[in-house]
DNA sequence: AGAAATATGTCAATATAGCTGACGTATAAG
DNA sequence: CTTATACGTCAGCTATATTGACATATTTCT
């Protein structure tokens, strides 16, 4: 079967008009400034610590587990599946790699003993902090550039693009100046 | 070999302290919040797309190219590849399924013949006005709770997070309004 | 005590999205 | 007329995710 990728019946772009453009008023304009922003703006983001995890031989997905594991130190296998919301035989080759190279260590709940709660070893705390900082370098550069409520500005609208059903659990691991804002209760999912 | 992942010589938890909390003053305060909150607010912005591109058989790759195809329709094929930062292969593939499903076509060029030049079908036009509606549902909700300053704060904050190298010719696409800001030169990368 | 639920690990197969390297072809430019 | 450019393609590889099925240790319920 032909595929359409094939050079032929092509007629030059010039005899025709543009197809799609100008859609005569949409239902509710679409954000196409702030959508093309973020995704230029998360993908440079994650690129400063992509860089950093090729010298380990490490992803992203290590990196959010490394992350998590660090910031919620004591986090059993569940509450990290929950919080990445990926499926355990996927964390299970990254959480593997994290624990054989020493960054991780999981020990028994104390309570319940089927829990294999995670911590970051010495090793593994200095190269969360070390990605944490590398990442923190963007924003510092960025909140120098922009007015001083910049930062509280940023803080607020990340919060709020949540999902209400994540947004209270997040905003539990916020330093208390960033936990005031009560938003209501709804969601976009 | 055995690999680490296994259960039998776990200590509970509670028999040692948590390893590599209070690091000690690191070099440059980590942003923790702002990091997680990123990370969280891009999750929950892609999902949206996600779940309607389900029901095309399409995955975030296709996302992409239909949106920077509806959005710079005769787009070269050089020029979708250098804002994606992906190969010509991994273009293709998505690409050719794209063509193929008549959500994107393909002219030869006018002064060029060797370009293929990109644009979207009605259907493509009509699919990626969709998400871009959906994603902006999101967008208007959070702004809406938010002072009205907090669109121009944002846009400006996630224009500066964008590497130095992007930052112009992203600028080139956002609307009068959103252009006045000029940045000084620097690239963290 | 015994059954059932829970927390976790693991095997196998599959999908998506990316990569490198090598090579082919049409067109443009020197 | 040679070289460079724009693109397509084949082959093989990696990382990250999925579903489904099953195993094991431990806790909880009856």
């Amino acid at each position: 079967m032909k595929t359409s990728i094939e050079r032929k019946p092509l007629r030059p772009a010039s005899t025709q008009a543009l197809v799609g453009r100008e859609p005569a008023a949409p239902e509710s304009e679409p954000m196409f400034d702030l959508i093309e922003l973020f995704f230029f703006a998360y993908r440079d983001f994650v690129g400063d610590a992509d860089r950093l995890l090729e010298n380990y031989g490490f992803g992203r997905a290590h990196h959010r587990v490394l992350h998590f594991v660090y910031r919620r130190p004591g986090l059993a296998i569940a509450a990290l599946l929950d919080i990445l919301k990926i499926t355990k035989q996927s964390l299970n080759r990254v959480l593997k790699q994290l624990l054989d190279a020493g960054f991780v260590e999981a020990r028994a709940g104390a309570t319940d003993r089927r829990q294999r709660l995670l911590f970051p070893t010495p090793k593994g705390a200095k190269l969360a902090q070390e990605l944490a900082i590398l990442q923190s370098e963007r924003f510092r550069r960025v909140f120098g550039e922009l007015p001083p409520e910049a930062r509280e500005a940023t803080a607020d609208f990340l919060l709020a693009m949540i999902n209400a059903s994540d947004r209270e659990r997040v905003r539990a691991h916020l330093p208390p100046r960033r936990r005031r804002r009560q938003l209501p209760e709804d969601d976009a999912a």
